[in-house]
DNA sequence: GTGAAAGCGCTAACAG
DNA sequence: CTGTTAGCGCTTTCAC
């Protein structure tokens, strides 16, 4: 119940003791002697009283708050930032942890952001995470760093940090290396125009899994929209549109595929027999809903935020040496999601 | 910078001046009367130093800590626990409070939704925000209650706390009324089978504006089903095959919508000329997205999570009464959002 | 106009 | 085995 107004003091006067015998019993203090039966008449008075520790007070006496300050990018817009929220706040709390969250737009000004730590920071959170919404380079607030800090989904800038983003390629390749099992030779890429690194590693997945089949990669058919569903759309309707029409595709991202199942079925193609179409992101709303529901790669934003927050808290109790690892961001895997988009190509005719 | 280790004691020393002088000018103290030369040594000292200040000793000592607990259901699940996060963290730092998050399964036992507050009490946040991802009935935990509470998306079962709902009812109304007005005259609802407020309030909403409209409500055609996408190609395949076919479909939400779509392409269906669609619940990425784009109503969730907090600090502040705001549940509006699933019903042939 | 000092609730030497 | 006591960094009463 933590009834806000009683206190240690008091449980020590209930319990007939001294306030460092009810600090000790209910810390566990390992140097401490104490007799079972003190102990059990601090617990059980510290359990009738509904008594629970002032974190506040403890945090000022010994410079530790248990908190950590998360600030997340455009919370709302995708289901990306509730994925690391949430894979974050399981690995904090599995450590006695809890998050203090911070929001920000993706258009914020370098002092917006400075101040949006500088919050955090007069909090005394034990550490930081900051995330973006998508894989890319930041430029990270210049406050950032006088406390423990990891990025997550973001490589910064200049300044070496330790961080963790997806491993786009492995994710494209497993995605190609699909069609391709499925007997699929003629693969085109629907991909984003914009120039992030997602953009840029799987085209190279891409071309590089065609090649390594002993295809040819480097001429493989490309074609660059927006990446949101009209953009789709209009990459593959050009796509489809090629006399040597693919048979299998490749999208940057699942709104796309969605615009490509529109264009494929203004075309009369059928998915998955007319044509096999994976994306990337999974995003559950679009990616297993489309029908026939869309086989695409995962990315790991819960397992970012966790993995980001464990190693944060490795370094805030000493058990690593962020320095250490901030000379090479850690890569996590992007799973291959099954569904039913991927089929053998039609027999030729 | 706030450079962790410098304190008023620093900024005192810095600046000639005694911790007391500091205090006063930095917190603009009103009755302290303080020479504008000091007041300007003090202030270029802090600046100096990068002094800011220990919130913690702060609120140990004031009683406040200017943080507000936001436990969550499913924050990874759903756009919404997103939409409300913002619309509380907008809310909070234009009030100079910050928020620290408790995501907690839906399905979490009652013990463990305990221990979520619990460690929200024993931070001493100043007040806490209960939000549920789908508007309904809760048995909150315990202990809530012992800090100024408000529930988002929810009402409690039992106990009477301040709680901030959709108008549901509003929002099925503005959805047939948008059919009406088009012409529709024969219009159909595809229900959800859950036994949640919105499943009775849409249905009733759905119901009345008919009857208000001179049709007959009470044997308009409802077809129920889980709200998923493949119950509402369900819903609508019985639907449609109706003898008297719907010209105009109303969906429990979008993902049900997003079903309807499916079954009207199967049956050559044309939207909207041959069939007019609306949704609810207007999710971006489905209502947006889908072709044509559907017409759906909001659901409220940034400005539910806006007006909690605000109502929240008002009461933490002592500007307002909780306890009088808790007879009702605040309702908000959900508003039409056009887009281009609803056209006049094709002339009878 | 400014400063000394008490105390918010807790932990951790240090004493006994 | 248990208790006394000095702070953690800040606000605020009261005195000068």
């Amino acid at each position: 119940m933590s009834n806000k107004n009683i206190g240690i003091k008091d449980v020590a006067v209930a319990a007939g003791v001294s306030v460092t015998t009810v600090s000790h019993v209910l810390n566990d203090v390992s140097y401490a002697r104490i007799s079972p039966d003190t102990r059990d008449k601090v617990k059980s008075a510290a359990e009738q009283l509904g008594y629970g520790p002032n974190r506040l007070a403890q945090a000022l006496r010994t410079q530790r708050t248990g908190m950590l300050g998360l600030v997340s990018e455009d919370i709302a817009t995708t289901p990306h930032a509730g994925r690391i929220i949430l894979g974050a706040d399981e690995a904090a709390r599995a450590r006695g942890y809890n998050l203090m969250i911070i929001n920000t737009s993706g258009s914020a000004s370098a002092e917006s952001r400075e101040a949006d730590v500088e919050a955090l920071l007069e909090r005394r959170v034990d550490g930081i995470l900051y995330a973006t919404m998508y894989h890319r380079d930041v430029q990270v607030p210049a406050n950032l760093g006088n406390v423990p800090t990891v990025l997550v989904d973001a490589v910064s800038t200049g300044r070496s940090l330790t961080a963790v983003v997806p491993d786009e390629e492995g994710g494209a390749r497993a995605a190609v290396a699909s069609l391709l099992a499925a007997g699929h030779t003629r693969i085109g890429f629907l991909n984003n125009t914009d120039d992030v690194p997602a953009t840029r590693d799987r085209l190279r997945g891409f071309r590089a899994t065609l090649t390594e089949a002993g295809l040819d990669g480097e001429t493989a058919p490309v074609e660059s929209e927006l990446s949101e569903v009209p953009g789709g759309y209009e990459a593959a309707r050009r796509m489809l549109d090629r006399p040597d029409r693919p048979t299998g595709l490749f999208c940057y991202n699942d709104r796309m595929a969605m615009g490509a199942y529109r264009a494929a079925a203004e075309l009369g193609l059928a998915i998955p027999d007319d044509l096999s179409v994976v994306g990337f992101d999974d995003q559950q709303l679009i990616a297993a809903n489309l029908h026939p529901g869309l086989t695409t790669v995962a990315l790991p934003h819960y397992e970012m935020g966790a993995w980001a927050t464990d190693s944060l808290i490795d370094a805030i109790e000493g058990k690593t040496d962020l320095a250490l690892m901030a000379l090479h961001p850690t890569i996590l895997d992007c799973p291959l999601v099954t569904r039913e988009s991927v089929a053998a190509p039609a027999p030729p005719r």
